[in-house]
DNA sequence: ACGTAAAGTAAACATTCGTTTACTTAGTGA
DNA sequence: TCACTAAGTAAACGAATGTTTACTTTACGT
């Protein structure tokens, strides 16, 4: 008998290929990325890849998946200390932002293939990103905003600020703390100068 | 001699074959869709479409391009008649949100089609978009903001918001006119309860 | 009427890709 | 030691794709 949660001979190359797969991915795209360039970015042929994954999709999913699970840890390491609403969010995006715009292969994958450009697995990814996103949900209704305000169309507005900063980042030269921190001064106060900000 | 400006020979089936890729690149993406695919929707074979266009990246090209003069046109139009800059940019955005959340073929493919994913192809893609980014450049250098902003990081943050509006656009709920208006209100006074709109 | 050239077809070409198959290797448990 | 099984290889399969080629059709200028 074999210990249960730990097969014995755990030379786990499944890790090593996922690795590769959120490499390429995030790099490259997935409808870009060949199963034979996965194998031979781990030293292995594309047959070999299918012993530790039913095929590309469940590839994209196991990476997708552990891309979700990370963000999601270090985005609650990140606000667990803090009290304000307003410094929760900020740390929240922040943390956000490093993950996605850092050369971190899975936060990139998130953003980087479009659930939509997948076909039926379209549902497993979009299940897994809604689980995410649920975090800003909960972070923006703590906030204390001007009654009747639509918090999830300023949830849908703030998360694609976000993701799409990866498509831009680095031309501009500001640093994710600084992306952070100007937008949640501006989802706070606005930017218009204090003498034209009646309506 | 025939017409300089106008074929003689002009049932120009060249712009019937970039709507009907407009229409495939929008809804299912550039690699997903076949050349044949393309052709088919005009009831021609895929060899014909070699005809009018050097390869399937030229077909994208006039697309994209087409998108960007289209929807450049239109944000012209929506702004020229006002004057309070924080009206124009909002009429700006909801003329770009009406034009990339419509059934609009031609500009959900700026949306859709990430320039990154095409490979060579993408430096002309990029430089069509940044024409019409410069719109939203030049509107937000109208704005009084607060000094010291940022205007670069805010057009960016503001592109990306309502860039990614197509992948969630429906499930909210909102019109194009009311994502606008909060959007811009966000950016000019932000959301916080005014009592709690100190730093 | 005739020749030319554009427009279009049908078929093939040359890759490429995801996946499968048959076979080999090597570590493990009894 | 020996049977079993997971891991991996090499090669092929089958389908799809962008593109090209050879040929046909058709409208227009002269």
């Amino acid at each position: 008998m074999r210990a249960p949660n730990r097969p014995s001979r755990a030379n786990n190359r499944s890790l090593e290929l996922r690795d590769a797969a959120a490499h390429l991915f995030a790099h490259r795209g997935y409808d870009q990325t060949t199963v034979r360039e996965v194998a031979a970015a781990c030293g292995m042929t594309a047959g070999a890849v299918y012993v530790h994954f039913g095929s590309k999709h469940a590839l994209l999913i196991a990476v997708y998946g552990e891309a979700v699970t990370r963000v999601t840890k270090r985005l609650a390491v990140s606000i667990e200390t803090l009290d304000c609403p307003w410094q929760r969010l900020e740390s929240a995006v922040r943390a956000h932002l490093e993950a996605v715009l850092q050369p971190n292969d899975y936060a990139r994958v998130m953003t980087r293939v479009l659930p939509e450009d997948v076909g039926e697995t379209r549902i497993e990814l979009i299940a897994l990103r809604d689980r995410y996103e649920a975090l800003f949900r909960a972070l923006i209704t703590e906030l204390p905003l001007v009654p009747q305000t639509d918090c999830g169309l300023v949830r849908l507005l703030l998360l694609g600020a976000i993701n799409w900063t990866p498509f831009w980042y680095g031309h501009g030269g500001a640093t994710p703390r600084e992306i952070a921190q100007l937008t949640v001064t501006l989802l706070r106060n606005g930017l218009a100068q204090p003498s034209a900000r009646a309506l």
